[in-house]
DNA sequence: CGATAAACGAGACGGTACGTCTGGTCTTGTG
DNA sequence: CACAAGACCAGACGTACCGTCTCGTTTATCG
């Protein structure tokens, strides 16, 4: 009965890919992506995409996601304290480069698409969230970490500046950076004088 | 000679607010908010907008900024981390409201429109930063924040999870919950077993 | 595979032609006729009208051609001279009307779009001349308009008072004015004393 | 109480020439002209313009006409059916050229403004009919053309032709034309058979 | 193995908005 | 008070996409 071509679905997902993160040549900015545009590069008609996708956000963050393959894994024989402090390095790098202005659009689309901002957090951020919540719980074990502290605060404090750095688009994002983020968190502001 | 018209220049302010976050009824989203709809609402040309503004997130800009009055103050007789404290909780509170959706949006358009992210840092941004700067640089004199670590660093911690929360509309985003954030950030994650 | 809709075709030729040559009411002159204010009337949209004609004179000309169907047939049983005669008035007095102006402005139209003034001669300029043509053509072969002048020369002399009239707006344009014109035409302005 | 400036008029009337019917460089065509561009070119303000003439149609005709000065004299000494001949043949030639093209649009023009139709024929056509008219009175007169038809008959019949080729833009238009015309209208069309 | 039901490309359709242009009016100095 | 400068409302331009909707045309099971 005709199943769903598989065919289609690829380079559906490899053209937005292209048009908005290209190897070589201009990028198209999230918002100017249309979904006109992506059947035209992907040589699929509009129907096609409309069948499987309710909305541009939705195919972007499908296509994302299987493009940002995690490629921030975290140490497992480390002690977890290290492990989080380089997790955290790696994630700023990443986030630092093109990959980071995608996800930045991303987030924005669904600042205005609840539907997606759904989407997004379950198949993206809850994830991540989860990655770190790993790790957090077992420096807590581990004693480097307080453990009077929910694993969702201590990732605030830790994640929320990458972030912050990528929407804002102020300041330093990268691995140097990060470490020493890591360092003032985990030791505090206060004076000690 | 025919100077520029302050009835108009009202007219579009006031109606792109009414649009965004209007007292009653529907709010309509950033991204969906037109320049033919303002002009629509505030019963003025198209001309006119464009005459003034180079885009929509710049009328969005100018409106959010007239709207969007520093309603969070510091107190200055406090001791700085207090204030710093109070502030925080403020901020946070008045985000987790309809302005700070509309901020998110405002944000959201930054991300794809360069010219844009450089209005809206140099307008809203940087002032808030000299805001908590201030504040910061007061508690590193009153010997209550470590005076090891830049300004920058600091109010990258106390309020990147602000924006974090705001922009992935994920967790709390009240006074109570930047109280305890305050607390956490100050004090380090670090166990002190 | 979505074929062109007759429905759309058909509301945008009566469209145009009721805004231009309405029964009743206020006629728009074709230049303030604007392809907005036909897609408007005809309840169709904008890119329907675009994607099937290039331009404003054009949908007026299609409009026109199927409204002026040829309504001044000539007799083929009556003497060519007659017929002619009969024909040359006929056309004056349906010129000396509301379809009259509406050809006027269609000409003007034409004198500055090079295309439009092409595709007004090829489908109804020249199909008008050849309509003269047969019957000059026939008149000479009937001995009564002399053979030593090509047709078009006398077509020249017979017709273009009719437009002169009708484009200048000076002068009478009915069937006795064309009928005795038709006279003098032939028998020449020569005086025979 | 200052008066109108005669140098403000002169710049208008030239610079809306040189953009119709320039020395050098492209022609832009009478309905693309527009009196924001009139007033760029002329160095003048629009309210000048709107202030003097009513639409952009009555200012092409005062400067056309300005410009079109009767280059087409007939010549006294000759008998008036010579005169007549040559004048037809002059008009002609003048009319298959640049400023035919611009006598065209003037007319075009006019078809959607009776205002600017009545003007234009006060003012040149109404001009041009008495030269004619002055012309057969004369002919009739010497008794070369027959004075049972009224001059305007005659001259319906001897200039339509000229307008007719100019408007349909169909045919020949040069004086060579033109004589062939002139003799074939005077001598008929009727068989001598 | 042939019917049949889905997925597909193609693309027309009614819409909305884009950013630009011109029209014509009105206002505010300047000379 | 004529004029320049130019702001203003109005509205059309032609284009790009939106999301929906036929259309045939594959294509892959299932009866």
């Amino acid at each position: 009965m005709a199943l769903r071509s598989e065919e289609s679905r690829r380079a559906i997902l490899d053209a937005t890919i292209s048009l908005v993160n290209p190897e070589e040549g201009e990028a198209i900015s999230l918002q100017k992506l249309s979904i006109e545009r992506i059947a035209r590069e992907a040589g699929v008609s509009k129907t096609t995409i409309y069948r499987w996708w309710p909305s541009k956000v939705a195919v972007v963050i499908d296509s994302f996601l299987e493009y940002h393959v995690a490629r921030t894994p975290f140490n497992d024989e480390l002690p977890a304290s290290e492990a989080l402090r380089d997790h955290l390095a790696s994630v700023a790098d990443v986030y630092g480069g093109s990959e980071g202005r995608l996800l930045a659009q991303v987030i924005a689309e669904c600042q205005h698409d609840p539907e997606a901002m759904k989407e997004f957090k379950d198949r993206f951020w809850l994830n991540r969230l989860e990655t770190s919540t790993t790790l957090i719980r077992r420096a807590q074990d581990e004693g480097t970490i307080r453990d009077d502290l929910s694993s969702r605060e201590v990732a605030d404090i830790l994640y929320a500046p990458i972030y912050f750095h990528l929407l804002l688009q102020s300041g330093p994002l990268d691995g140097e950076w990060a470490h020493r983020l890591f360092d003032t968190a985990l030791e505090g502001c206060r004076s000690k004088k």
